[in-house]
DNA sequence: GTAAAAACTTAATCAAGTTCAATAAAAGAC
DNA sequence: GTCTTTTATTGAACTTGATTAAGTTTTTAC
């Protein structure tokens, strides 16, 4: 049994309030919006979508930290995007083409998400076409932001790109296994384990 | 003087094939598309972008061959992307942020764009709904992309993304300098030197 | 509260790729 | 066509980060 239903509104109220600061909506287009959104909360560890299922939604962060992962040839998880509050996260490829997909979304500590179903998607473009304007504008931040990551990458080294992610997000830093962190930045956690000592 | 009318409209043709690859578009829509979208010949070497400009327009290219690249802190260009026939170049972030670019979009050879400019592009959400959803569906295809080239970066040694791809792109060898693909790789133009020396 | 599992550390060795500098080849300019 | 500029090659010394493997600490499960 989830949360009373005042609850569940009120956390939901965050994914209004998030498409509110890109579009204009009605009265009507949130009740349409919230009729239609799913709420779920997600323990440590859950998986919300594996390899090899087609991805058959996109998962708005209410509360929590999650990650998508691959297995490398090698068997180790590799984390290829962190999503905390209000980001989305989703394999657009796999829910596009309906094709398996090679990724694992998880949640890194237990949180709560609001869900689009991919039919419920289309619906709701017809319902509230702004929704349309909403999600171009999201993609275009998200696919500005992996072109500025393939940069950080190129420009800086292992240990310049620690430095900078653990001051931009500090407390993220106690809330993620290092291993999740040495894979996103694209290093060995034996490597993290070094910068981290040299500090000292 | 550009080329006669018939010509500039058979090569817009291009984009209206692309847009409708996604979306349903009426004769009416295509009208106004092209009533709106201009049209322009680059010479190679030519920027459509320089850096600490505005970008105020989004290019779709009609033929030929783009890149979009960076200067980094010790004078070397860096090419951040490459665009060929079918593709759109721009900088997201400048343009939606109206903040001066740190980047340079340029012909790599002479070519033909589809400009559709910042203003316009909100005009032409107006008349022509259903051009929002082609841009959402284009930026998850960029989005997506992006993603899958990060795990390219991290998932692959220097030259097996080189041989990666010239395998998918034979005839791109060709048309490129090699320093400009080197750092669209990742590596140094020494370093593509030696992976060429090797093969031979 | 204790055993087992998961996560982190340390150190030695090795491979991938950079840097620098000098030379060679190719492409543009007049 | 020749001169100049741009692009590509080669090699030696160096740096960053991976790999392997053993040991330590922290977390989880019952």
């Amino acid at each position: 049994m989830g949360p009373p239903f005042f609850i569940v509104s009120l956390h939901m109220q965050r994914l209004i309030a998030h498409i509110s600061r890109f579009v204009d909506l009605t009265e009507e287009d949130k009740d349409t919006i919230l009729s239609v959104i799913q709420y779920q909360q997600v323990k440590k560890k859950d998986h919300l979508l594996r390899q090899d299922m087609i991805c058959n939604a996109n998962y708005f962060i209410l509360k929590g930290c999650f990650r998508r992962y691959y297995i490398d040839e090698k068997g180790t998880e590799q984390t290829i995007q962190f999503a905390i509050d209000n980001w989305w996260i989703t394999d657009y490829d796999s829910m596009e083409k309906r094709s398996p997909s090679s990724y694992f979304i998880q949640a890194v500590e237990t949180g709560e998400v609001a869900i689009l179903d991919k039919r419920i998607q289309e619906e709701l473009f017809q319902k509230v076409p702004v929704m349309e304007r909403y999600f171009r504008l999201v993609l275009q931040r998200s696919y500005a932001a992996a072109i500025q990551r393939i940069r950080y990458i190129y420009e800086f080294s292992g240990e310049e790109r620690y430095n900078h992610f653990s001051s931009l997000f500090p407390e993220f830093l106690q809330r993620i296994p290092q291993y999740m962190l040495a894979s996103y930045l694209g290093f060995t956690p034996e490597f993290l384990s070094k910068i981290r000592a040299k500090k000292n």
